[in-house]
DNA sequence: TCATGATGGTTCGAGTTTGAACAACCGGAG
DNA sequence: CTCCGGTTGTTCAAACTCGAACCATCATGA
C-alpha cells in the first residue's frame, strides 16, 4: 500500500468542507420539504425524475440508477408515494418482470406546490452565498467531479 | 410567497451536481471504511474529532455539534464505539450531568490503520479529478459556503 | 434557601436504509 | 426447444436515524 502523499491543510479543509456543506444543505432541504409537503428528500427525487421523463414514466431500475438509493430503498419509497397517490405502478409492456412507475396528476401538483419554495431555498442556502466568480469556479469544479464520478461508477 | 427568480440551466445543473457529488463521495468513502475497518462514516467522524481534540477528549454535546448527527444519534454511535473498545465514556469533572468521550489507544490505532487508505481514496475520487484551477475555484466556493452555512446555523 | 427555567444525555418508538435472499423471468448458445 | 447465467423487483432481518419524552442536574434570581 505504501505511504500516499498526505493531504496538506488546504486540501483537507476543502475536502471536509465539501462533505460538510453537502450534508448540511441536504439536511436543510429535507427539513423544508418535510414541513412544506410531507416529502422526504428521496421521495422528492423520485418525483422529479419521473416528471422529467417522457410521459412521466420510468422503469424501477432506471429510477434507482439515478443516484438515489438501492433497489430495495426505491421499492419502499415508491410504495410510500403510491399510498400518497403521487405515483402509480404498472407492469411493463415488453418485460413481465418489469415495473413502470408513473407520476400522477397529484404528483405533478405536489411538485408544483413545492417548486417555488424550493428554488427560494436553493438561492438562500447556496447561490446567494457565492459571488459570481466563486459560483463559476465551483460550477467548473463540480462539473469535472460529476463527470469523473459518473465515469468511474463501477470499480 | 410570490414567484421567485427561477434557476437557469447552469445553476440547476451545478446545484444538483453538487448534491449528487456529495452523495456519491459519501457513499464510496463509507463503503471503503466499512470494508477496511468495520467503521461507519459517523463513527469515523467521531474518532477523527476526538483524535484532534486535546487529550483526545470531548464532551458529548461538542461532539454532536461537530455537524454530525443528533444527540441521540451520537449516543448510539458512541455506545457502538465503546463496545468496540475504540472509545471510552467517563463523567465530566465539573458537571455531573456531563459525559466526556475519550479515544482509546485502540481507537487511535484504528484511525492510523485507515489513514493511508483514506487519503489515497480522497485523492482518487476528489483531488485527482480536478485541475489546479478547478480545485482552487472549488475550494474558494466551498469556503464561502461553509462560512455562510455556519453563520446561519440557527434560523 | 428555594423555586424555576434551561441544559446534558439517555431512552424510546416509529420510520427508514441496506444487503442478502428469493422467485420469476429474459435471452442467447447449443 | 432447452439450458443457464444474468436481470428484475420484492421481501426480510438487522442496523441506523431522528425527534420527543424523560430524569437529573445546573444556574439564576428572589
Amino acid at each position: 500500500m505504501g505511504e500516499p502523499e498526505w493531504l496538506d491543510e488546504h486540501e483537507l479543509e476543502t475536502w471536509e468542507g465539501f462533505l460538510a456543506a453537502g450534508t448540511i444543505l441536504n439536511r436543510r432541504i429535507e427539513q423544508h420539504l418535510k414541513d412544506e409537503a410531507g416529502l422526504s428528500h428521496p421521495q422528492y427525487e423520485v418525483l422529479v425524475r419521473l416528471e422529467r421523463a417522457p410521459d412521466g414514466e420510468l422503469r424501477m431500475t432506471e429510477l434507482a440508477g439515478a443516484a438515489l438509493t438501492s433497489k430495495s430503498g426505491l421499492s419502499y419509497q415508491v410504495t410510500q408515494l403510491e399510498k400518497a397517490g403521487l405515483v402509480r405502478r404498472r407492469s411493463c409492456d415488453t418485460d413481465i418482470r418489469g415495473v413502470v412507475a408513473t407520476i400522477t396528476d397529484e404528483g405533478r401538483a405536489k411538485l408544483d406546490s413545492v417548486a417555488s419554495r424550493y428554488v427560494t431555498l436553493v438561492r438562500e442556502l447556496f447561490l446567494d452565498g457565492l459571488t459570481n466568480r466563486q459560483f463559476a469556479g465551483l460550477a467548473d469544479g463540480v462539473g469535472a467531479l460529476v463527470e469523473r464520478l459518473r465515469a468511474t461508477a463501477d470499480d
